[in-house]
DNA sequence: CGCTTCTTTGACTGCGATCAATGCGCGTGG
DNA sequence: CCACGCGCATTGATCGCAGTCAAAGAAGCG
C-alpha cells in the first residue's frame, strides 16, 4: 500500500501556513506503516513508546483509564492527526491510543520527528496551534460533560463530530460514518451504553436525526445544534493568525 | 508594590531548562500591573484581550459558560502562570479568566511575548511544555469527572491541589489555604454546592481531612490518594525531557 | 452593626445507573 | 448452506446518587 505523510502535512497548514520546503521535509520523514486492529493497543508501537506516531487511514482514539477500572475517552483522532505528541517532549505519556475499529499508522522514528521540529519553526507553529486546539477541545468536552444534561450532550458531540468530519471533507451532506459503538459513545460522554441507546432513539424520534446501523444523518442541524448548545467556535477553525 | 516577572520564569524552569540569558530576556519584559478583585474579568485586561497575562500574585480561574448560563471552570492559576497563552497564537480564546478572591495581573504587550518566544527557543519549549502539562491535567479532569463518583472527585482533586501547590513551594506540611468557596469548587468538579458540602463533611467525619474556613489540612495523605484513586504521574513533576 | 456572601442541614425528586433479558447481524467453521 | 458464537443494540424494571428547593446559621466586610 502506498502511504505517504501527505494527510499529515495537509491537516498541519490548516492550522498554521506550511511552506513548499517544509512540506517536503515532511513527506520525506522515514516511517514504518503498520495496521492496526482490535483491542490492540497503538501508543505501544514503535521503540518504547518514544516514536512519534502519525494517523494514516481509519480513526483512532486517545483514553485513559481509573485504578478502578472505568474508562473515559479523552480525545477522537482523525487521518493526518499526530497521536502522541506529548511523547515527543515529555518522558511519559498520560494516555493510551487505541484504534476505533481499524487505523493504519506511521511510526516515525522519535530522532527524525525532533529534528523536523528543531529545523522547521512553521512546523512547530503549526503543531503548537495543533496542540492549543486540542486543549480547547478538552475544555469544552469538560464543559459539556459536566454541565449539560445526557440529551444536550449527545447533540453536542454529534455537531462536534460532524463539524471536525466536514472541514477534513469526510462527511457529505450530513452523514456521518461514525464508526464507534454505542459502548465507545458512552465512554466519551461519561454516561452508559444504555442511557445512549435511549437518548439517540429520543433524538430519532425528536426528527433530529436518523440512524443507520452506524451511519448517521443529521436531519435537522439548526435544532440539533440548539438542543446542543453548539458553537464551533472553540474549534478555532480557519481562525487562527 | 515591586512585582516583576521572576515568578513566571521561575515556573517555566520547572517545565524545562531556562538560561542565565533567557532569565534576563524574562525579566526585562514591558509589562503593567493590575490588581483585580471579585467578578472583574481578567482576561478582559489589556488592549483587545490580545495582551499576554501572567499572574503575579493570588489565584485565578479559567471558566467556560454554556449558553443556558451554568458555569463550568477548567483550571485553577497559581501565581506564575501564563493565563491565557492561545490568545498569542489564535485569533480568539474560548474561556474567561477571573481572580479566584484576589489576584495581581501582569499585562505584558502581545507583540513583546511574540519576540521573546521567536528569539528564545528554550523560553518557547518551556511554554509549550507547560501547555502540554495543562491539556493532561484537563484529561485526568475529564477522567475524574465522568467516571468517579463525588467522594472520589473530591478526594483526588484535593490530592491535586496540594501537589501543585507544594511543588510551587506554597504548602506546608498538608496545609492548603484552598482560597476558593465550595461554589467554585462545585464549578470545578461539575457538582453542586450543597453535594461538595456533604462530601467535604463525609471526608471529615472519615478522618481523611480537617477544614477551618477556607483552610485544609490532610489528616491521612495516603487514605485520600486511595479514596481519589490519585496518582501524580499525569502533572509531569520533573519527568519532563 | 447590618448587610452580603458563604456554609450547613433537611426533605424530597428525578436522571441516569444498574441488572437482566432478548434481538440482531456478521463472520467462521461444520 | 446452515449452525453456532460473539459482539453490539435494544428494551424493561428497579435503584440510588446527586440535584433541587428551602431555610437557618456563620463569617467576613463595609
Amino acid at each position: 500500500m502506498p502511504y505517504d505523510l501527505a494527510p499529515f502535512a495537509t491537516q498541519l497548514s490548516a492550522y498554521s501556513p506550511i511552506g513548499a520546503k517544509d512540506r517536503k521535509a515532511i513527506l520525506s520523514l522515514p516511517f514504518e506503516t503498520r495496521a492496526v486492529r482490535g483491542s490492540r493497543r497503538i501508543s505501544h508501537l514503535g521503540h518504547s513508546q518514544r516514536d512519534f506516531l502519525v494517523l494514516l487511514d481509519g480513526f483512532s482514539l486517545r483514553q485513559k483509564l481509573t485504578s478502578s477500572g472505568n474508562r473515559h475517552i479523552s480525545a477522537l483522532n482523525i487521518a493526518g492527526d499526530g497521536l502522541n505528541i506529548s511523547a515527543i517532549f515529555m518522558n511519559d505519556v498520560d494516555y493510551e491510543v487505541m484504534p476505533m475499529s481499524g487505523a493504519t499508522v506511521a511510526i516515525i522514528p522519535r530522532e527524525a520527528a525532533v529534528n523536523l521540529f528543531q529545523d522547521h519553526p512553521a512546523i512547530f507553529l503549526a503543531v503548537f496551534s495543533s496542540v492549543l486546539v486540542d486543549a480547547a477541545i478538552a475544555r469544552e468536552w469538560l464543559l459539556n460533560q459536566s454541565r449539560r444534561a445526557s440529551k444536550a450532550r449527545v447533540a453536542h458531540f454529534l455537531c462536534e463530530h460532524s463539524a471536525r468530519m466536514t472541514a477534513r471533507g469526510l462527511c457529505k451532506s450530513g452523514v456521518i460514518d461514525l464508526g464507534i459503538t454505542q459502548d465507545q459513545l458512552a465512554d466519551v460522554l461519561g454516561l452508559t451504553a444504555v442511557h445512549i441507546n435511549r437518548t439517540l432513539s429520543a433524538l430519532k424520534t425528536a426528527g433530529l436525526i436518523t440512524r443507520n446501523g452506524r451511519y448517521f444523518e443529521i436531519r435537522d442541524a439548526l435544532a440539533l445544534q440548539d438542543v446542543g448548545e453548539f458553537n464551533p467556535s472553540y474549534l478555532y477553525m480557519s481562525t487562527h493568525r
